[in-house]
DNA sequence: ACACTAAGTCTACATCTGTAACTTATGTGA
DNA sequence: TCACATAAGTTACAGATGTAGACTTAGTGT
Protein backbone atom coordinates (compact mmCIF):
# COMPACT_ATOMS: atom_id res chain seq x y z
CA UNK A 1 0.00 0.00 0.00
CA UNK A 2 1.49 3.26 -0.62
CA UNK A 3 1.76 6.14 1.61
CA UNK A 4 -0.18 8.90 1.10
CA UNK A 5 2.39 10.60 2.73
CA UNK A 6 4.82 10.35 -0.11
CA UNK A 7 1.57 11.43 -2.63
CA UNK A 8 1.16 15.12 -2.57
CA UNK A 9 -2.43 15.37 -4.33
CA UNK A 10 -3.09 18.94 -6.08
CA UNK A 11 -6.73 20.81 -5.48
CA UNK A 12 -7.75 19.67 -8.71
CA UNK A 13 -6.76 16.21 -8.23
CA UNK A 14 -8.38 16.28 -4.89
CA UNK A 15 -11.52 16.95 -6.53
CA UNK A 16 -10.99 13.44 -8.33
CA UNK A 17 -9.92 11.90 -5.70
CA UNK A 18 -12.92 12.44 -3.80
CA UNK A 19 -14.96 11.41 -6.04
CA UNK A 20 -12.96 8.07 -6.46
CA UNK A 21 -12.87 7.42 -2.91
CA UNK A 22 -16.77 7.95 -2.52
CA UNK A 23 -17.89 5.52 -5.41
CA UNK A 24 -15.13 3.17 -4.45
CA UNK A 25 -14.45 1.87 -7.44
CA UNK A 26 -15.06 3.46 -10.93
CA UNK A 27 -14.84 3.01 -14.79
CA UNK A 28 -13.64 6.82 -16.32
CA UNK A 29 -17.13 6.99 -18.17
CA UNK A 30 -18.88 7.16 -14.58
CA UNK A 31 -15.89 9.36 -13.27
CA UNK A 32 -15.68 11.93 -16.07
CA UNK A 33 -19.68 12.15 -15.98
CA UNK A 34 -19.26 12.62 -11.99
CA UNK A 35 -16.65 15.48 -12.36
CA UNK A 36 -18.74 16.68 -15.18
CA UNK A 37 -22.03 17.57 -12.32
CA UNK A 38 -19.39 18.34 -10.17
CA UNK A 39 -17.26 21.12 -11.50
CA UNK A 40 -18.26 21.73 -15.21
CA UNK A 41 -15.23 19.74 -16.17
CA UNK A 42 -14.45 18.50 -19.89
CA UNK A 43 -13.93 14.75 -20.44
CA UNK A 44 -10.41 15.65 -21.17
CA UNK A 45 -9.50 17.57 -17.82
CA UNK A 46 -10.85 14.25 -15.80
CA UNK A 47 -8.71 12.05 -17.89
CA UNK A 48 -5.83 14.37 -17.47
CA UNK A 49 -5.96 14.08 -13.69
CA UNK A 50 -6.95 10.24 -13.88
CA UNK A 51 -3.93 9.77 -15.56
CA UNK A 52 -1.78 11.85 -13.24
CA UNK A 53 -3.38 10.07 -10.35
CA UNK A 54 -2.21 7.13 -11.89
CA UNK A 55 1.20 7.88 -12.53
CA UNK A 56 1.85 9.51 -8.85
CA UNK A 57 0.21 6.16 -7.73
CA UNK A 58 -2.56 7.25 -5.72
CA UNK A 59 -4.71 5.68 -8.16
CA UNK A 60 -4.73 2.28 -9.85
CA UNK A 61 -6.12 0.93 -12.98
CA UNK A 62 -7.68 -2.12 -13.22
CA UNK A 63 -8.70 -5.38 -15.64
CA UNK A 64 -7.49 -6.16 -18.70
CA UNK A 65 -10.47 -5.52 -21.32
CA UNK A 66 -11.18 -2.26 -22.24
CA UNK A 67 -13.73 -0.59 -20.08
CA UNK A 68 -11.44 -0.66 -17.21
CA UNK A 69 -12.09 0.21 -13.56
CA UNK A 70 -10.06 2.28 -11.25
CA UNK A 71 -9.78 2.39 -7.80
CA UNK A 72 -7.89 4.42 -4.93
CA UNK A 73 -4.31 3.49 -3.97
CA UNK A 74 -3.92 5.79 -0.96
CA UNK A 75 -6.63 5.52 1.52
CA UNK A 76 -8.54 8.58 2.13
CA UNK A 77 -8.40 9.40 5.96
CA UNK A 78 -4.75 8.97 5.21
CA UNK A 79 -4.57 11.39 2.51
CA UNK A 80 -6.63 14.10 4.48
CA UNK A 81 -4.45 13.61 7.59
CA UNK A 82 -1.14 14.11 5.71
CA UNK A 83 -2.59 17.17 4.13
CA UNK A 84 -3.69 18.56 7.31
CA UNK A 85 -0.14 17.57 8.86
CA UNK A 86 1.24 19.60 5.94
CA UNK A 87 -0.60 22.44 6.28
CA UNK A 88 0.26 22.60 10.30
CA UNK A 89 3.84 21.85 9.58
CA UNK A 90 4.56 25.53 7.96
CA UNK A 91 2.10 26.95 10.22
CA UNK A 92 3.36 28.27 13.73
CA UNK A 93 3.19 25.58 16.20
CA UNK A 94 2.13 28.42 18.96
CA UNK A 95 -1.19 29.08 16.74
CA UNK A 96 -1.70 25.75 15.82
CA UNK A 97 -4.34 25.64 18.86
CA UNK A 98 -6.57 28.18 17.74
CA UNK A 99 -6.42 27.35 13.87
CA UNK A 100 -7.76 24.15 15.15
CA UNK A 101 -10.15 25.60 17.98
CA UNK A 102 -11.75 27.71 14.85
CA UNK A 103 -11.70 24.59 12.11
CA UNK A 104 -13.98 23.20 15.03
CA UNK A 105 -15.94 26.07 15.37
CA UNK A 106 -16.85 25.97 11.88
CA UNK A 107 -16.87 22.24 10.84
CA UNK A 108 -19.92 20.04 11.31
CA UNK A 109 -19.43 17.17 13.44
CA UNK A 110 -21.00 14.06 14.81
CA UNK A 111 -21.88 13.42 18.28
CA UNK A 112 -19.38 10.73 17.50
CA UNK A 113 -16.86 12.52 16.24
CA UNK A 114 -17.03 14.92 19.25
CA UNK A 115 -16.93 12.36 22.02
CA UNK A 116 -13.75 10.86 20.23
CA UNK A 117 -12.28 14.43 20.12
CA UNK A 118 -13.01 15.17 23.85
CA UNK A 119 -11.34 11.85 24.70
CA UNK A 120 -8.14 12.81 22.87
CA UNK A 121 -7.99 16.01 24.32
CA UNK A 122 -8.68 14.66 28.03
CA UNK A 123 -5.82 11.65 27.45
CA UNK A 124 -3.57 14.85 26.25
CA UNK A 125 -4.71 17.21 29.00
CA UNK A 126 -2.74 15.10 31.27
CA UNK A 127 0.86 16.09 30.26
CA UNK A 128 0.22 18.90 28.30
CA UNK A 129 2.82 21.94 28.60
CA UNK A 130 2.01 25.10 30.13
CA UNK A 131 2.95 26.40 26.66
CA UNK A 132 4.30 25.57 23.42
CA UNK A 133 7.22 27.79 21.94
CA UNK A 134 6.78 29.88 18.20
CA UNK A 135 8.95 27.91 16.11
CA UNK A 136 9.08 30.22 13.57
CA UNK A 137 12.03 31.98 14.00
CA UNK A 138 15.72 31.16 15.60
CA UNK A 139 15.72 31.95 19.16
CA UNK A 140 12.33 33.26 19.28
CA UNK A 141 10.06 32.03 21.70
CA UNK A 142 7.17 33.56 21.65
CA UNK A 143 4.96 35.64 18.93
CA UNK A 144 3.70 39.23 19.48
CA UNK A 145 -0.07 39.09 20.62
CA UNK A 146 -2.64 38.70 17.84
CA UNK A 147 -4.81 41.68 16.99
CA UNK B 1 -7.65 46.11 6.50
CA UNK B 2 -7.92 43.20 4.19
CA UNK B 3 -9.36 40.03 4.32
CA UNK B 4 -7.24 37.40 4.48
CA UNK B 5 -9.83 35.03 2.94
CA UNK B 6 -8.83 36.86 -0.12
CA UNK B 7 -5.34 36.59 -0.01
CA UNK B 8 -3.60 32.92 -1.26
CA UNK B 9 -0.35 32.40 -0.18
CA UNK B 10 1.68 30.31 -1.44
CA UNK B 11 4.04 27.40 0.64
CA UNK B 12 7.09 29.74 0.68
CA UNK B 13 5.82 32.84 0.87
CA UNK B 14 4.02 31.17 3.97
CA UNK B 15 7.70 31.27 5.30
CA UNK B 16 8.05 34.68 4.74
CA UNK B 17 4.95 35.87 6.51
CA UNK B 18 5.86 33.77 9.75
CA UNK B 19 8.89 35.74 10.21
CA UNK B 20 7.15 38.56 8.67
CA UNK B 21 4.36 37.86 11.69
CA UNK B 22 6.78 37.13 14.50
CA UNK B 23 9.14 39.79 14.12
CA UNK B 24 5.94 42.32 13.76
CA UNK B 25 7.63 44.97 11.10
CA UNK B 26 10.81 44.42 9.72
CA UNK B 27 13.15 45.55 7.25
CA UNK B 28 13.72 43.56 4.07
CA UNK B 29 18.07 43.31 5.33
CA UNK B 30 16.41 41.24 8.56
CA UNK B 31 13.83 39.37 6.44
CA UNK B 32 16.31 38.29 3.74
CA UNK B 33 18.94 37.49 7.09
CA UNK B 34 16.28 35.45 8.60
CA UNK B 35 14.95 33.94 5.23
CA UNK B 36 18.69 32.72 4.34
CA UNK B 37 19.07 31.27 7.97
CA UNK B 38 15.86 29.67 7.95
CA UNK B 39 15.71 28.10 4.31
CA UNK B 40 19.09 28.64 2.79
CA UNK B 41 17.23 31.30 0.23
CA UNK B 42 19.46 33.93 -2.09
CA UNK B 43 18.51 37.67 -1.18
CA UNK B 44 16.77 37.73 -4.31
CA UNK B 45 14.81 34.95 -3.49
CA UNK B 46 13.16 36.76 -0.22
CA UNK B 47 13.19 39.53 -2.05
CA UNK B 48 10.84 38.39 -4.95
CA UNK B 49 8.56 36.59 -2.41
CA UNK B 50 8.25 40.08 -0.44
CA UNK B 51 7.23 42.06 -3.26
CA UNK B 52 4.85 39.15 -4.50
CA UNK B 53 3.22 39.42 -1.06
CA UNK B 54 3.22 43.23 -1.14
CA UNK B 55 1.48 42.92 -4.52
CA UNK B 56 -1.11 40.72 -3.16
CA UNK B 57 -1.25 42.56 -0.40
CA UNK B 58 -0.68 40.64 2.53
CA UNK B 59 2.12 42.78 3.30
CA UNK B 60 2.91 46.81 2.92
CA UNK B 61 5.69 48.84 2.62
CA UNK B 62 6.31 51.87 5.05
CA UNK B 63 8.15 54.73 5.33
CA UNK B 64 9.79 57.25 2.68
CA UNK B 65 13.31 56.77 2.86
CA UNK B 66 15.00 54.31 2.14
CA UNK B 67 15.56 51.03 4.09
CA UNK B 68 11.64 50.87 3.95
CA UNK B 69 10.23 49.01 6.74
CA UNK B 70 7.72 46.30 5.70
CA UNK B 71 4.64 45.01 8.38
CA UNK B 72 2.15 42.13 7.55
CA UNK B 73 -1.38 43.87 6.64
CA UNK B 74 -3.28 40.05 6.94
CA UNK B 75 -3.18 38.82 10.52
CA UNK B 76 -1.45 35.29 11.15
CA UNK B 77 -4.83 33.81 12.83
CA UNK B 78 -6.71 34.56 9.99
CA UNK B 79 -4.38 33.69 7.58
CA UNK B 80 -3.89 30.10 9.44
CA UNK B 81 -7.82 30.01 9.59
CA UNK B 82 -8.45 30.78 6.01
CA UNK B 83 -5.80 28.54 5.26
CA UNK B 84 -7.27 25.75 7.27
CA UNK B 85 -10.64 26.10 5.95
CA UNK B 86 -9.79 25.98 2.51
CA UNK B 87 -7.95 22.31 3.02
CA UNK B 88 -11.07 21.53 4.77
CA UNK B 89 -13.36 22.43 2.50
CA UNK B 90 -12.49 20.62 -0.35
CA UNK B 91 -12.29 17.17 2.14
CA UNK B 92 -15.35 14.77 2.61
CA UNK B 93 -16.82 16.82 5.27
CA UNK B 94 -17.84 13.20 6.66
CA UNK B 95 -14.03 13.00 7.41
CA UNK B 96 -13.69 16.09 9.13
CA UNK B 97 -13.89 14.40 12.36
CA UNK B 98 -11.05 12.52 12.03
CA UNK B 99 -8.62 14.21 10.45
CA UNK B 100 -9.20 16.94 13.23
CA UNK B 101 -8.63 14.20 15.77
CA UNK B 102 -5.65 13.46 13.84
CA UNK B 103 -4.28 16.74 14.35
CA UNK B 104 -4.77 17.22 17.61
CA UNK B 105 -2.99 13.94 18.60
CA UNK B 106 0.17 15.16 16.48
CA UNK B 107 0.36 18.85 17.56
CA UNK B 108 1.71 19.94 20.53
CA UNK B 109 -1.05 21.56 22.54
CA UNK B 110 -0.82 23.89 25.42
CA UNK B 111 -3.25 23.33 28.37
CA UNK B 112 -5.01 26.72 27.78
CA UNK B 113 -5.31 25.65 24.27
CA UNK B 114 -6.84 22.33 25.03
CA UNK B 115 -9.20 23.80 27.95
CA UNK B 116 -10.36 26.07 24.97
CA UNK B 117 -10.84 23.70 22.73
CA UNK B 118 -13.38 21.37 25.54
CA UNK B 119 -14.74 24.30 26.01
CA UNK B 120 -15.82 24.40 22.38
CA UNK B 121 -16.97 20.67 22.04
CA UNK B 122 -18.87 20.90 24.76
CA UNK B 123 -21.18 23.82 23.82
CA UNK B 124 -20.67 22.09 19.91
CA UNK B 125 -21.97 18.72 21.44
CA UNK B 126 -25.12 20.29 22.76
CA UNK B 127 -26.73 20.25 19.24
CA UNK B 128 -24.53 17.92 17.28
CA UNK B 129 -26.13 15.90 14.87
CA UNK B 130 -25.89 12.08 14.86
CA UNK B 131 -24.02 11.94 11.93
CA UNK B 132 -22.28 14.15 9.29
CA UNK B 133 -23.08 13.82 5.70
CA UNK B 134 -20.83 12.78 2.90
CA UNK B 135 -20.96 15.92 0.30
CA UNK B 136 -18.82 14.28 -2.26
CA UNK B 137 -20.91 13.45 -4.61
CA UNK B 138 -24.29 14.21 -5.14
CA UNK B 139 -27.25 12.47 -3.86
CA UNK B 140 -24.72 10.19 -2.01
CA UNK B 141 -25.02 10.42 1.65
CA UNK B 142 -22.17 8.06 3.01
CA UNK B 143 -18.96 7.29 1.65
CA UNK B 144 -17.74 3.41 2.52
CA UNK B 145 -16.22 2.78 5.37
CA UNK B 146 -12.52 3.36 5.64
CA UNK B 147 -9.79 0.73 5.28
C1' DA C 1 -14.62 -7.90 -42.06
C1' DC C 2 -15.78 -3.13 -41.25
C1' DA C 3 -17.31 1.15 -39.74
C1' DC C 4 -18.45 3.42 -35.60
C1' DT C 5 -18.22 4.84 -31.01
C1' DA C 6 -16.46 4.96 -26.55
C1' DA C 7 -12.15 4.63 -23.99
C1' DG C 8 -7.65 5.69 -23.52
C1' DT C 9 -3.16 8.42 -24.68
C1' DC C 10 -0.54 12.53 -26.15
C1' DT C 11 0.14 17.13 -26.82
C1' DA C 12 -0.66 21.94 -25.72
C1' DC C 13 -0.57 25.98 -23.42
C1' DA C 14 -1.42 29.77 -20.20
C1' DT C 15 -0.62 30.64 -15.45
C1' DC C 16 1.40 29.95 -11.06
C1' DT C 17 5.52 28.74 -8.13
C1' DG C 18 10.14 28.35 -6.53
C1' DT C 19 14.37 30.12 -7.12
C1' DA C 20 17.76 33.49 -8.43
C1' DA C 21 20.68 36.55 -11.52
C1' DC C 22 21.04 41.07 -13.33
C1' DT C 23 20.12 46.11 -13.25
C1' DT C 24 19.06 50.46 -11.31
C1' DA C 25 18.65 53.82 -7.83
C1' DT C 26 20.02 56.02 -3.51
C1' DG C 27 21.92 57.34 1.03
C1' DT C 28 26.67 58.08 2.91
C1' DG C 29 31.48 58.41 3.98
C1' DA C 30 35.71 60.44 1.95
C1' DT D 1 30.23 65.91 -4.96
C1' DC D 2 31.54 61.31 -6.17
C1' DA D 3 32.28 56.53 -5.74
C1' DC D 4 30.52 52.83 -3.32
C1' DA D 5 27.79 49.76 -0.68
C1' DT D 6 23.08 48.61 -0.12
C1' DA D 7 18.41 48.49 -1.09
C1' DA D 8 14.95 48.13 -4.45
C1' DG D 9 13.10 46.59 -8.78
C1' DT D 10 13.16 43.83 -13.16
C1' DT D 11 13.81 39.84 -15.75
C1' DA D 12 14.40 34.86 -16.18
C1' DC D 13 13.42 30.32 -16.31
C1' DA D 14 12.32 25.50 -15.22
C1' DG D 15 8.79 22.76 -13.32
C1' DA D 16 3.95 22.26 -11.52
C1' DT D 17 -0.98 22.96 -12.29
C1' DG D 18 -5.49 23.71 -14.41
C1' DT D 19 -7.73 22.99 -18.39
C1' DA D 20 -8.71 20.95 -22.75
C1' DG D 21 -8.10 19.68 -27.86
C1' DA D 22 -6.38 16.11 -30.99
C1' DC D 23 -5.19 11.56 -32.01
C1' DT D 24 -5.26 6.40 -31.45
C1' DT D 25 -7.01 2.01 -30.27
C1' DA D 26 -10.20 -1.49 -29.39
C1' DG D 27 -14.86 -3.55 -28.45
C1' DT D 28 -19.40 -4.19 -31.04
C1' DG D 29 -23.34 -4.36 -33.89
C1' DT D 30 -24.34 -5.42 -38.84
Amino acid sequence: MIDAKNVTITDSEWEVMRAIWTMGQTTSRELINAMDELQGWSDSTTKTLLHRLIKKGAVEQIGESRPFTFKPVVGEKESMSAAADDLFDHMCAMRAGSTIAQVIKTRELSKSDIEELQQILAEKAKDAPEMVDCNCLPGKMTCEEDS
